[in-house]
This record gives structure tokens, C-alpha cells and sequence, in this order.
RNA sequence: GGGCGCAUAGCUCAGCUGGUAGAGCGCCUCCCUUACAAGGAGGAUGUCAGGGGUUCGAGUCCCUUUGCGCCCACCA
């Protein structure tokens, strides 16, 4: 990474020559200042800072396949509010970014873009080139390597259109600092910190029941899941008894046990009835056994608390595995695997070999290598032969588990998985974990919630590999044995020295290449980590652990977390998992959590359903600061539902802060800011204001309260434009000069000059063209106002507040006359309390002068409001 | 079922430690005014979801009901 010098100015030396242009325009701003800032380095972090003066901010690195939509750029333009300001308020702000690039999503969208899928059985191809037209109904197969050079080629031209976005966006991320997620640094971060969790026990491998997505064909995370209603039917069947083991005598082999299922073709993988304990109903049946229909295999008769005696026939089916309560029955009850259902959704073709006797195999013949759809089909005709289906099948509808990017319920298979410790199944870890998240302090304070219900209800460890191809591979071998078969208890972990290592490609040591796969030889872990294992240590990542000690102790742990509330049980919490074992700590001090911007019938925006507001229209149309303007207004956490209109407005205050600027600037020649000059009541009250203005946005910039310091600083700018700019402009303008002018003129200086410094994180683009008309260096390299720079100008804000009621009173004497703001007022009588009397009193002169009052102006002392009356002169 | 959030003008929302209801949009009326017509000025608009309670006083605090949303659990 190259390191510049940032184009730092902590004082900001007025221009020699203060240049505006004719007509200022929005247009280009975003272009012709991004590319300045590009070549000035002017959000580059410098690091030679102590941690102490450093800002470290940890941003979601965005998957770069797929698009953009409007609420990401508002996320990640409220990130960039904070770094904004805390870098004018003096820190300096690493604020690194990077692109998610590995991983099913990006598997996925190379899948449809090029019409291929990946199949490891086939040979790499050098001279591949993808069909022209892809067909999404018939993928090329192509070879490992193939597919993943594939995921390079689109990835990188993804990466290229992002950063082009980003940049409109005018993030002020240090893009020097920008990395990919299956770049080489992030792959040896990746297997490292793997490395380490290995040897501390925190990762291990372990064969058990895993939730498996049948379309992916690859294991996916509790994380990962999410539960949607599916249809499907509950089918009534019976169970035999059988006379072996009873203690009832009168039993025998036609008494039934009617059982309700909603998957019947799971009946050849049946291994035990379960009811609860004290279900009276079946307690006779404890400890006898009953043979399944069709196949007649002879199952146990358990007592499990977790069976629900008002849930179907109040006994279930134990299978392996038709749900996760399954998993928990096996595991309690020791109950044996019989798997039936493939990797790949489909019943096994052979008939498993506890389904004894020519019956069951026939039976097994009518589903073997089906889907489980047609299967249970098979089955239920089966089932209505034997006499064992108990009339017709109800329609329901069940909760369903589905991997979060899946259309398919997920299946349950037993594999070899690999695992990090994440507390699910250890109650100490749990609790520390919990404690972490106590560490954290919260924006807003309520998301904490979220973590602590995320962490306690914790069921399993983290499942972190993926039967996947672009992704960080394992870094370990396994030995195989005289028959080939892999040694799992025994593997070879790479020596971090060594690192990024693709155990496909490379040899472990002591072994060479001819003796991969081979009896006695080795072979390499087939799996990649999941996106989150790489992701979870993104600040490891940016902060350069292990690879750069030097910028790692200066700026971890860090400052800020952001992010929408979608993924503090992801990325939020896998982050805290990895930094507690590695170093003990929490990775950074805050989390900011962003909503989301919804569609605006309030559904959650999808691209299936087009509804994805396309940023870079809304870019063109309004502009980017309207854009973030609009952004600002949002608070962290609330959702929101998409809207066109307020972009306007965004986009008004753009055009405001030109035109405003170029009239004080230009047409009324403000001079420099010097709080010494200004000596005028009216003046002084609108310092005063400011003043307060500074220390409101102050205060809640620093709770990371964006809004309020947005709303504080744009009232005061509006009031600014619409009454105290129309007030003393024509004492500005007077060419005679004298004190009173000069006050108005280094007023409308200082206050610009505060103002655009108060707006510049909120409008990058606007301010910063503003400030380049009269200031040197960047507006968003100077410092954050400060109450001290007014000078300690004494005013009455009050005082503002009577004499533009006051203005406003003359104004709506015209309006309601129907004439022009530029008709003439006689007979002008302001009424109201002696305190506002005074300040109009004093304001006297601006307001003849703006109000066009042709006759000395009368006051009468009364209480209420300051009231306004006035004699409209006739039309000429 | 557990947790969290929301309910204020037609719309989107602000109302901090309780003290006479606010903003923007939209709407109505007017004004081509030498910063701004993709503008400007003026104006109208509310049983603060319902019901209790504390208090001199409640949009704000407590209890409760209702409705909406999100997270988690719910697969026989």
C-alpha cells in the first residue's frame, strides 16, 4: 500500500482572490471533486499518528456480486457522516474498505452470468471459454480451477464498477488501504487466525448431523437460516405392534399406533416412537417395540420430554434426521443412524440394509434415487396399499427451515464439518461472550438486545466450512491410511509460515505430490471457509494483524462498528467471537446500527421482486448530496420506507448553500471572519445563535446523533437564508460603508464560514466547492467549528427571534395585500412585549431598508406575541 | 410462546431530564423580487392509538388494552 502525506490544514488561510462563479451548478460536483480529493490524498490516513489520535473505523466490506440498492448507500453514507466529523474534529480516521468477495453469493451470480456450474470431476481446460448465450437450465459443467478463475474474472470487473460507485457516493474511505476477501493477505489472515483457533481447541472438526442445503449441496450455519411457511400435509399412519418384548400379553401384530407425519418418505429411515413421559396414552407402550409400515423393521417405543402430547397424534416418528428435534432424540437417546436422503435431496438408490426381506426391498425400489417430493408420493401410494394410511392427508402449513439465500427447506445429513466454539454449547463461553456485548456500547442503545437474544439462544457451535469452491480453503491435510481413507483424528495443519496455502495445490511436509491420494499418502481438506469465517476478522484484515504490527497497534482495537441490524448475528457477532480468542478483547468500542430502507408498501426491498431502487438514477437525477442528505435523516436503527420526494429537498439545500454562498460571497463581498467585527445587535444575536448551533451539533455528533446535528445546523441555515441574509443585505450592500456595514459583512463571512464547515459532512460535494472559492485546502480537512472561534461575541439570540417575526410580519402584511415583496409599506406599527420592542427597535434601520417602510415605524408595549400591522401603499 | 421497537397534521417524522402541540413535504393564496422559478413569500391543518394511574400540570412518567413491524423459538 502506498503511503501519502494527507492534505492536512488545521487553519484554514483565506484564498488571496476569492473567485465565484457566474452560475454555480450541482452539476459535475461529484466528478470534479472526487478525483481532486483522489489526487490530493485527501481522506489518505496517516500513519505515523498514535493510536490516540486515531479514529478506526471497521465498515462491512460489500459483496461486489449483485447490485447496490439505495439503502446501502444510505448505510454506508452514515458511516461515513461520523468518520467525517471526527475527522475535522482533529482525529485522525482510518477508514478502510474492502470487498466481500468470496463466498455463494459470488458462486451463485459467476453460475448465471456464465451459464456454467462447477463439477470437480472435470479437468481443468485452459483454452475454456463460457458459452455465449448462457443457458440457465443447462450449465457447462467445468473443472474446479475453471470455475474459479471464472469468480476472479467477474469479481474483479464487479470491484471495478463498486469503486466507481463508491467514489460517487463520496465516501471518504482511504481507498490505499482497500482489500478483497479472497485477496492473499485476507487468505493468509483467514488461515492463520484458523490456525491459531485450531491449536487452542476453538476449531475442530466432528461428524455429525448438519443443516444441509440441497440445491448449494453444502452445509450452512444456524446463522444462516431463516423459517418460512411451506405446505405440506400431515398423513395419518400406523405403526404394528409386535408381540417380542411386550409386557402387554394381549397384544399382537395387527394392534396399531397411529402416528401423524408430514413426511412419510422419511418412514425407511424411522428409528424410534417417541412420547412424553408422562403421556399417559402411550406409557403402556415404553420399552416395546413396533415394526414400521411397508417395511416392517422393528423400532423401539422411547419417553422424551421434548415430545408435545398435543402435537399430532401426540407420538412422533423419530428419523434421521427429518428435523433438528430429531437430532436432539438421536443424540439423547442413542438412538442409531439410517440416512436415506442423499447429499443431493434424492433417496439413496441402493435399499439400505436394515430394510430386511423381499417386501421391503420392493417397496424400496418404487422411491430409491427420487426427489423427496416424488418419493413421498411413492410412499403414500405404498402406504394406501398396505392399509396403513388413515384417511385423507390435511393440508397445513409448517415452519420450514431454508438456508437465508435458498428456495429449497433444508435437509439434515450427517457430515464432517468444521466448527468454532461460539459459546452454543458451553455455558461459560456463552456467558462471556454475553459480556462482551456488555463491552459494546450500543447506537441505538436497544440493539444490544439483539446480541444478547442472538448469543443466548445459541444452540450449536459455528459451522464454518463449506463444501463450496471460491473460498479460503483449509489449510490442513489428512493422512490417508492403507486403504486409502483419510485419517481425520491425525491431520497435518500448515505452519503459518507458509501461508496462503491451498491444500489442492500444495504438498505437506514430508509427503511429495505423487502420493496425493494414494494409499499411505494424503489428501487435502476439500472444503472452503464460509464467507463470515473470512469476514469475522475484517478488522484483522485492515489493521495489518500479524502482516503490519506496527499499524495494528495503533489502530486495534477500534473505535467503530457499523452496520444494519441484519447481521449483528453474523458478521456483529462473529467478530466479537474471534477477537475474544485471539486477543481478549472486544474489536472495537461502539456499534452503530443502521436500518433499512424498505420498499414503500413497507416490505423489505428484494431484487426478485424488483423493487431495488437503482442508486446510480438517483445519483444522476438529485445528486449525490441530496442523496446523503437524505441518508442524514435517517436515525440509526429505525427503518424506513423508500421515498422520492424528500431527495428534493436534499437536493434544494444543495442549491441553497451554492446560491446562498455565492450572494455572500460574491454580490455582497463578505469579508474574512473576525468576530471583532461585528458590533451591530442584530449581528451579535445571530453569532449567538450560531454559537448555540456549534455546541448542539457538537454534543450530538459525539453521541453519533447525525440527525440532530443535521436538524440543528439546517434550521439555523434556513433562518439564516430566508431572514437574516434578506435583513442585512442592503446595510451589506451600502457603498458608503462605515462600522455597521462592516459588521454585516464580517458577519455573513464568519457565518458562512462556520456553517459550511457544520454542513460539510453532510453535503461533501457542495461545501467543499463552496470552500474552494475563498479558502485553501479541503473543507474537509479543516477543523470542526468551535464555540471559542466566534470570538465570544455577546448577543441575544432571542433578539434574532422578535426582529424576524418582525420581518415575517411585514412580509404577510404584503402577501395578504397581494402584492409584491418589493411594494412600500407606511404606517408600520409593531406591537408586543418591551424585550422584542427593543431588539425590532435596535433592528430598525435592516428593516426599513428590507421592508421598504416609507414612514418612521411605531411601537406599542403589549403582552403576547410581537404583532405587525402596516398600511400596503397604493399600486402606482 | 420469548425479546425488542413503533403508534403525534393527509404523508414522512422531531418533540432531551413532565410546564401553552413542531418541522419538511403535500395543500390553499400570492409574488417573474438584480443569490436562488428544479425558486420565493404568506396561510390553513391535530380528542398526540384506547383506557386507567401519579401530579398543581402528562405527547412526555407508571400500569393496561389494541394495532403494526422486526429478531428469536416453533418442522412429528
Amino acid at each position: 500500500m502506498t503511503q501519502t502525506q494527507p492534505n492536512v490544514s488545521t487553519t484554514t488561510p483565506r484564498r488571496s482572490a476569492v473567485v465565484v462563479p457566474d452560475k454555480p451548478a450541482l452539476e459535475g460536483l461529484e466528478d470534479k471533486w472526487s478525483k481532486q480529493w483522489e489526487a490530493d490524498q485527501t481522506y489518505a490516513f496517516d500513519r505515523t499518528k498514535s493510536r490516540a489520535e486515531i479514529y478506526a473505523i471497521d465498515t462491512p466490506p460489500p459483496t461486489a456480486s449483485g447490485t447496490l440498492h439505495f439503502g446501502s448507500v444510505c448505510s454506508y453514507t452514515q458511516k461515513d457522516l461520523i468518520a467525517r466529523y471526527q475527522r475535522m474534529r482533529g482525529k485522525e480516521v482510518f477508514y478502510p474498505i474492502g470487498w466481500d468477495d468470496n463466498g455463494l453469493p459470488t458462486e451463485r451470480r459467476v453460475q448465471n452470468f456464465f451459464g456454467v456450474r462447477c463439477d470437480p470431476s472435470v479437468p481443468y481446460d485452459a483454452d475454456f471459454t463460457p458459452p455465449d448465450k448462457p443457458d440457465p437450465k443447462r450449465q457447462v459443467p467445468i473443472g474446479r480451477q475453471n470455475f474459479i478463475e471464472l469468480c476472479e474474472r467477474l469479481t474483479a470487473e464487479d470491484e471495478v464498477a463498486f469503486e466507481a460507485l463508491f467514489r460517487q457516493v463520496g465516501l471518504s474511505v482511504d481507498w490505499n488501504y482497500l482489500y478483497r476477501t479472497i485477496g492473499e493477505d485476507c487468505r493468509i489472515t483467514s488461515q492463520r487466525m484458523f490456525l491459531r483457533n485450531l491449536r487452542r481447541g476453538e476449531a475442530y472438526l466432528q461428524e455429525s448431523p448438519t443443516l444441509w442445503d440441497i440445491t448449494f449441496q453444502s452445509a450452512v450455519a444456524q446463522a444462516e437460516l431463516k423459517a418460512q411457511e411451506y405446505p405440506g400435509h400431515y398423513y395419518r399412519v400406523a405403526f404394528h405392534g409386535v408381540p417380542t418384548g411386550s409386557t402387554d400379553e394381549a397384544r399382537s401384530a395387527d394392534e396399531r399406533v397411529w402416528i401423524e407425519t408430514t413426511r412419510p418418505e422419511l418412514i425407511p429411515a424411522v428409528v424410534a416412537l417417541i412420547a412424553h413421559p408422562d403421556d399417559e396414552r402411550y406409557q403402556p407402550l415404553f420399552g416395546t417395540t413396533v415394526t414400521s409400515p411397508v417395511f416392517g423393521v422393528e423400532i423401539p417405543v422411547l419417553a422424551h420430554p421434548a415430545a408435545e402430547p398435543d402435537k399430532g397424534a401426540g407420538i412422533a416418528m423419530c428419523c434421521t434426521f427429518g428435523d433438528l428435534t430429531d437430532v436432539q432424540w438421536w443424540r439423547e437417546l442413542q438412538l442409531p443412524v439410517r440416512t436415506v436422503i442423499r447429499r443431493d435431496g434424492r433417496l439413496q438408490a441402493e435399499t439400505p440394509e436394515w430394510l430386511a426381506g423381499e417386501q421391503a426391498s420392493t417397496a424400496y425400489a418404487a422411491m430409491a434415487g427420487k426427489t423427496t417430493f416424488s418419493a413421498r408420493g411413492a410412499m403414500v401410494g405404498l402406504l394406501r396399499e398396505s392399509g396403513d394410511l388413515d384417511g385423507e392427508p390435511k393440508p397445513t402449513m409448517r415452519m420450514t427451515n431454508f438456508y437465508e439465500n435458498g428456495d429449497k427447506p433444508l435437509e439434515i445429513v450427517s457430515t464432517l464439518q468444521w466448527y468454532i466454539r461460539n459459546g452454543g454449547r458451553d455455558e461459560d463461553l456463552r456467558a462471556a461472550l454475553v459480556e462482551r456485548g456488555n463491552e459494546i456500547s450500543w447506537t441505538p442503545a436497544y440493539m444490544h438486545h439483539r446480541y444478547t437474544n442472538w448469543v443466548e439462544g445459541l444452540n450449536g457451535d459455528w459451522l464454518i466450512s463449506r463444501q463450496r469452491y471460491f473460498g479460503v480453503p483449509f489449510p490442513v491435510w489428512y493422512p490417508l491410511d492403507a486403504e486409502g481413507e483419510p485419517l481425520h483424528d491425525q491431520l497435518i495443519a500448515a505452519s503459518e509460515d507458509t501461508l496462503p496455502i491451498d491444500p489442492s495445490q500444495d504438498v505437506p511436509p514430508g509427503y511429495d505430490e505423487s502420493q496425493r491420494g494414494q494409499p499411505g499418502g494424503f489428501v487435502g481438506d476439500p472444503d472452503v471457509m464460509d464467507t463470515w469465517a473470512t469476514s469475522s476478522l475484517t478488522p484483522q484484515i485492515a489493521g495489518g494483524w500479524e502482516r503490519d504490527p506496527d499499524l495494528w497497534s495503533r489502530v486495534y482495537p477500534m473505535d467503530l462498528c457499523t452496520q444494519a441490524h441484519d447481521i449483528i448475528r453474523t458478521w456483529l457477532f462473529s467478530r466479537v467471537v474471534r477477537a475474544h480468542f485471539e486477543d481478549g478483547t472486544v474489536p472495537w468500542s461502539h456499534a452503530m446500527i443502521s436500518g433499512f430502507v424498505l420498499d414503500p408498501d413497507r416490505k423489505k426491498m428484494s431484487k426478485s421482486r424488483g423493487s431495488v431502487s437503482t442508486p446510480s438514477a438517483l445519483l444522476a437525477q438529485y445528486g449525490t448530496d441530496a442523496i446523503r442528505w437524505r441518508a442524514a435523516s435517517l436515525r440509526p436503527g429505525l427503518d424506513s420506507a423508500f421515498d422520492e420526494h424528500p431527495l428534493k429537498d436534499g437536493r434544494r439545500l444543495a442549491m441553497k448553500i451554492l446560491n446562498a454562498s455565492k450572494f455572500v460571497l460574491g454580490n455582497v463581498g463578505a469579508t474574512a471572519p473576525d468576530p471583532a467585527a461585528v458590533t451591530q445587535a442584530v449581528d451579535r444575536a445571530l453569532v449567538a445563535r450560531l454559537a448555540d448551533v456549534v455546541s448542539r451539533a457538537t454534543t450530538a455528533f459525539d453521541a453519533y446523533d447525525y440527525t440532530t446535528a443535521l436538524d440543528a445546523t439546517q434550521k439555523f441555515f434556513w433562518e439564516f437564508c430566508d431572514d437574516y441574509l434578506e435583513l442585512v443585505k442592503e446595510r451589506a450592500y451600502d457603498e458608503a460603508g462605515g462600522p455597521a456595514t462592516d459588521s454585516a459583512k464580517a458577519t455573513l463571512g464568519l457565518a458562512l464560514h462556520v456553517q459550511l464547515r457544520l454542513l460539510a459532512p453532510f453535503v461533501p460535494f457542495v461545501t467543499e466547492e463552496v470552500w474552494s472559492w475563498w479558502q485553501e485546502g479541503s473543507v474537509h480537512r479543516s477543523t470542526w467549528p468551535e464555540v471559542a472561534e466566534l470570538g465570544g461575541v455577546e448577543g441575544d439570540p432571542a433578539a434574532l427571534d422578535a426582529v424576524a417575526a418582525a420581518l415575517i410580519g411585514l412580509r404577510g402584511a404584503k402577501s395578504q395585500a397581494k402584492v409584491s415583496m418589493r411594494h412600500e409599506l407606511s404606517a408600520v406599527e409593531f406591537t408586543g412585549p418591551q424585550a422584542a420592542l427593543e431588539a425590532v427597535r435596535q433592528a430598525e434601520a435592516d428593516l426599513v431598508r428590507a421592508g421598504r417602510i416609507t414612514t418612521a415605524p411605531t411601537y406599542v408595549a403589549a403582552d403576547g406575541e410581537l404583532a405587525v400591522s402596516a398600511t400596503v401603499a397604493a399600486e402606482d
